[in-house]
RNA sequence: GCCGGGGUGGCGGAACUGGUAGACGCGCCGGACUCAAAAUCCGGUUCUGGCAACAGAGUGCGAGUUCGAUUCUCGCUCCCGGCACCA
């Protein structure tokens, strides 16, 4: 059902724009990798190929019912060799440009299935089907260098206003640009000093402690001789790779009994061994600041270590760090020179200090890593790399791609069956023509989905990833997907719309130029989800009902980027309006063909209807193509469809008025309803399909009134409501307002000391 | 833990730029039709008091700004999404 509703939010707007006149391309494809058709080839003992295959053609069948508008001449199967070879060619011209490279990175280790897992796989700490305690492993693993990218990723979002902020602040928050400096201690005892990283070097003198990773070096020495930390780093190992997991476990430590320099007054500085901090990340060691920094002063609270206050707040008030610790700027005390500096001037003179001695310097950081792409599973597109023991690892020949992964294989689920394949691994070195080995590690999926959309302008292309048709249809004008996308996906994607860009295939910056992040469908207030036992199967819906009722509840139930809860009196709901639809049309119908409005004749119950369905179109036209409210776009057809049914036409100028308002129902939801909009188009007496109508338009006329309602209110509360002319001005209407018997009643004797009038809707009068 | 979003009748939701809180739909109640039921049609439906007119309260909780706050500001709370190997 999720996927019902995204598809009919993308139809809409499709059908919607078609009416508009526009040219539009609505392609549909597979994201068809991943392990969801491992698992389920576990499960059943059926290949993951012959599952997915299977799954595409069941589900393409349900869409042509859902009644979709696609091209299919266009349609995208990612677990193809015909679409995959594109990304591996790709891979292997970044390869050449440096754009990717391979280093050592943690995984989940399940050490009893001897596998990785994914964090979705590791519950509590422990494998899934194991119950083992999950080890952090390093591991060789491919990366593709999108920090390279990442000022273009973040200045980019300012060019976007037709992306949501909230998606915007997140990927900004994401890439987390940061400005510091780099510096260094030095380690008593002859050690490596320690380099560190610091956005407040503001808060220097209050440095009160070091810590390092269980993996670095001064902790493994530390180690050799005290089995006490010996065993904390072993503890260490026993963590998830996921970040969530690191940050909410219990902060532990325990001090290596080395101490560093510091760098400004020469103190002795304890250094510590922390499971917080990551080996991966950075340098691999902090320098803490207990009394302007939250984890450094909870960690110092447990484990008694000293917290001094070097900042005052600006404005002068009093704070006790002991207390808790201070994190804005403001003036610097306890400092030395330094006293009396605000944050930012002290950032200044320290970072010129250092980089005057040679000891440190002003950096830019950011919070993105580069991305990691290898994945030890056999359900994906496979890497095109080729180890040579004389040569290394070199890019697969373009004339030898793609590297085709085998379909027909036994899929036990411990592995990738690709290890035990001599036919995929044994390969010749492309440099030196020896026995070489074949990367048997896939690609991440989000490669796939990083790029298929610009697939669609050239989908049958065999000599070019994309061609010259990418640049007619390039960028997507209108992309639909759940929030979950916010950060990664729709970051690979910006990512690899730029890779394909400085490679020649495309003059687009971005790739999509508007953006609506739908929400989840629920059941019971939890995601539908096989996993969950909760779902509901479109099939029977569309069975029962049609394809329009399903179409019809999913647009009519909430907005597309809220969460929608499933209701099958909901859906009940909207068959029902349907048949009213369909009947008030036939009743219409009944009384033979209507002639033309004749504007200039009209009484005033014809007016009002007439009114009614064109304030309709304008609020539609508006919901549907500047709001993407169809929830309420529905409601106001509702409304329409009451009004019909109120009237009672007898005259022929009557069903003349009837024959308009019905026509704009129709066209107005043939976006949401085409199968039924098609019918009762054809039964008002039409010779053409709604698809091929231009949308309706409004006529200003229709919509002008005599008399308006305004509300007065006393001391801001409702007392009454008046009519008045719509042009009456402000005195006109204040006066006409304090003649009201309840509004007298309330204002009484007491002196009026204001009254505002907002012409067209309210007098409040201040007593 | 950090980043983003949300909390409105019995339920889904509406109120777009600070100006009538509850559009539209579901459910429920009453009526019509029917031997009866279903379907359909008509009327009612935030809560409290009142026969009614009307009055009082009310948008997660607490404060603030304003003639006026669901809407803006601050603090809190609960729920949802993401956290780099679910996609």
């Amino acid at each position: 059902m999720g996927h019902v509703r995204v598809f009919t939010i993308s139809d809409v707007i499709a059908r919607y724009q078609r009416m508009q006149g526009r040219h539009v391309l609505q392609p549909m494809g597979w994201d068809a990798f991943g392990m969801p058709a491992e698992n389920a080839a576990i499960q059943r003992g059926i290949p993951p190929a012959q599952w997915t295959y299977r799954n595409i053609d069941y589900m393409r069948g349900q869409m042509k019912r859902l009644g979709y508008g696609y091209d299919w001449r266009r349609e995208v199967t990612t677990c193809r060799p015909e679409y995959y070879r594109w990304e591996q060619w790709l891979f292997t011209r970044l390869f050449k440009k440096g754009l990717v490279y391979r280093k050592n990175s943690v995984v989940n280790w399940d050490p009893v299935d001897q596998t990785v897992l994914a964090n979705e796989q590791v519950i509590d700490g422990r494998g899934w089907r194991s119950d083992a305690l999950v080890e952090r492993r390093e591991i060789p693993q491919w990366f593709m260098r999108i920090t390279a990218y990442a000022d273009e990723l973040l200045d980019g979002l300012d060019k976007l206003p037709g992306w949501p902020e909230s998606v915007k602040v997140m990927q900004r928050n994401w890439i987390g640009r940061s400005e510091g400096i780099e510096l260094v201690f030095d380690v008593a005892g002859g050690a490596e000093p320690l380099s560190v990283y610091t956005t407040r070097p503001d808060t220097l003198m209050g440095v009160t402690y070091m810590a390092v990773a269980a993996e670095h070096p001064l902790a493994t020495k530390a180690a050799e001789s005290d089995a006490d930390i010996a065993r904390f780093l072993e503890e260490c190992r026993k963590i998830q790779a996921a970040e969530a997991a690191l940050e909410t476990m219990e902060k532990k430590g325990m001090p290596l009994g080395v101490s560093a320099t510091h760098p400004i007054t020469g103190d002795d500085v304890p250094v510590w061994v922390a499971n917080f901090v990551l080996m991966s990340y950075g340098t691999g060691a902090v320098m803490a600041v207990p009394g302007h920094d939250e984890r450094d002063w909870e960690f110092a609270t447990t484990h008694d270590l000293p917290v001094t206050q070097v900042i005052r707040p600006a404005d002068g008030s009093t704070i006790d760090v002991q207390e808790g610790a201070y994190t804005p700027h403001g003036i610097l005390i306890n400092s030395g020179d330094y006293d009396g500096l605000t944050s930012a001037e002290a950032f200044d003179a320290v970072a010129a200090r250092f980089e005057k001695e040679g000891r440190g310097k002003r950096t830019v950081h950011y919070r993105l890593r580069d991305w990691g792409v290898s994945r030890q599973r056999y359900w994906g597109a496979p890497i095109p790399i080729i180890y040579c023991d004389d040569c290394g690892a070199l890019p697969v020949p373009e004339d030898q791609l793609p590297v085709v992964l085998p379909e027909n294989v036994e899929f036990s689920g411990v592995g990738s069956p690709l290890k035990d394949m001599p036919e995929f691994y044994e390969a010749d070195c492309p440099q030196c023509g020896k026995a070489a080995r074949r990367e048997t590690d896939t690609f991440d999926t989000f490669v796939e989905s990083s790029w298929y959309f610009s697939r669609y302008a050239s989908p049958d292309s065999n000599d070019a990833m994309l061609d010259s048709r990418e640049h007619y249809w390039m960028p997507v004008d209108q992309y639909t997907g759940g929030v979950e996308h916010a950060i990664l996906h729709l970051l690979y994607a910006r990512f690899f719309q730029k890779l394909m860009r400085d490679e020649g295939l495309s003059a687009a910056d971005e790739p999509f130029t508007n953006l609506l992040t739908q929400g989840m469908v629920l059941k019971d207030g939890a995601k539908m989800s096989k996993a969950k036992g909760n779902t509901v199967d479109p099939q029977q819906l569309i069975e029962r009902y049609g394809a329009d009722t399903v179409r019809l509840f999913m647009m009519a139930a909430a907005p597309p980027e809220q969460a929608l809860e499933w209701s099958d009196d909901g859906v009940q709901g909207s068959f029902r309006f349907l048949n009213r639809f369909f009947k008030a049309v036939h009743a219409h119908c009944e009384g033979g063909p209507s002639a033309g409005v004749d504007a200039a004749s009209l009484n005033a119950e014809q007016k009002d209807l007439r009114r009614k369905t064109h304030q309709t179109i304008e609020k539609v036209s508006d919901d549907i193509g500047r709001r993407y409210k169809f929830n309420t776009a529905v409601a106001a057809a509702m409304e329409l469809m009451n009004a019909i049914y109120k009237f009672e036409a007898g005259s022929a100028s009557d069903r003349a008025v009837v024959q308009e308002a019905l026509e704009a129902i129709v066209l107005l939801l043939s976006p949401i309803v085409p199968h039924l909009s098609h019918e009762l188009w054809e039964r008002l007496g039409h010779k053409t399909a709604p698809v091929y109508e231009r949308w309706p338009a409004v006529d200003p006329a229709a919509l002008a009134q005599d008399m308006v309602e305004i509300v007065v209110q006393v001391n801001g509360k409702l007392r009454a409501r008046i009519s008045v002319a719509v042009d009456a001005d402000k005195d006109a209407i204040s006066k006409l307002a304090l003649a009201d018997d309840n509004v007298q009643r309330f204002v009484a004797d007491k002196p009026i000391r204001k009254t505002i009038v907002v012409p067209g809707r309210l007098v409040n009068v201040v007593v």
